[in-house]
DNA sequence: GATAGTG
DNA sequence: CACTATCAACGCGGT
DNA sequence: ACCGCG
């Protein structure tokens, strides 16, 4: 793979350059890319670095190498909308040239793009929130996906939280998976309502902190592991042991820490599709 | 980042 | 040739 | 249709 200006500095703070960003996605491909395979993507791009103007991209580029894999999915209100699939190393690396910081996927996959194999509770602090009261809502999170039959997965983002996902079987709707997203945030934030809340409005939330399910919508997205971020620090979104988040932060895995890191320990997400559950059975479960 | 257009 | 302009998202709820 | 939000 070819890459233009690999030694143009992508993170002044850190020194890191693209050439860097490059070596990432190589060093993380064989953990990250059973995490992309299949998944419409998201792009963040950002070609003169993280301090630079950047952009999200879904569509494909008009120049981007036909050997790209991508694919036409139904639009919500009709029509259809084409996106870029990334299956191997060859096409992370390409992209990873084309200046692609971060990689965001569907929490479906292009054979049954209305069939969510993944339900995901996103954490957003507010500025100067204690990361013990967003480690102790992760584990409730968890705890709440238990009592409905569904397994709980839990990825530090790279940014200022934590994710927990369920991977299902994906045979339900993903407005089904929608609603029981939302049930189940509805029902962790009112446990905890002076920490928590689901309300959509900044203005609403007060110091407390959102706990999101519209990741859950059609076409959405959420960070993929091992995404870089595109913040000072250069962290990855990471995920984690259970008996991790204790110590956890959600900016803590830098490029160094990282790299050490899959070195010595297996991706803590691999094989999650082998504990998937139903939304459906979820849903009588919830009462 | 890549392309098309201008001087 | 150097330089500049232009482009690169979507869904959902609320109003 | 537009805004706020991620
Ligand atoms: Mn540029
Ligand atoms: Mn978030």
């Amino acid at each position: 793979m070819k890459i233009s200006r690999p030694d143009k500095v992508f993170y002044p703070g850190e020194g890191l350059t693209k050439g860097d960003v490059v070596e990432h996605y190589r060093t993380v491909a064989p953990a990250m890319l059973p995490h992309l395979r299949g998944r419409p993507l998201t792009l963040r791009r950002y070609p003169d670095g993280i301090e630079a103007e950047g952009w999200f991209q879904k569509h494909p580029g008009e120049y981007f190498p036909s050997w790209l894999r991508t694919v036409r999915v139904p639009r919500r209100g009709g029509g259809t909308d084409e996106y870029v699939v990334c299956d191997d190393e060859d096409s992370l690396l390409y992209l990873a040239g084309q200046a692609t910081v971060e990689f965001h996927v569907w929490l479906s996959t292009v054979d049954a793009p209305e069939k969510p194999d993944l339900l995901v509770l996103d954490l957003d602090p507010p500025e100067g929130t204690d990361v013990a009261d967003l480690r102790t809502a992760a584990r409730r999170i968890r705890d709440h996906y238990a009592e409905v039959g569904l397994a709980a997965y839990v990825q530090a983002t790279g940014g200022r939280g934590f994710h927990v996902a369920a991977p299902l079987d994906a045979t339900a709707a993903t407005d089904v998976v929608l609603e029981l997203s939302r049930a189940l945030a509805d029902r962790v934030a009112a446990a905890d309502p002076d920490r928590l809340t689901t309300a959509q409005r900044k203005d609403q939330r007060g110091d407390r902190i959102f706990v999101d399910a519209n990741r859950n919508g059609y076409a959405q997205t959420f960070v993929a592991p091992y995404s870089l971020r595109a913040r000072p620090g250069a962290a990855s979104a990471t995920p984690l042991d259970w008996t991790e988040l204790g110590k956890a932060e959600p900016d803590g895995w830098g490029p160094g820490k990282l790299r050490r890191r899959l070195a010595r320990k297996d991706d803590p997400w691999r094989g999650m599709e082998k504990n998937a559950g139903s939304a459906e059975k979820a849903w009588e479960k919830f009462g």
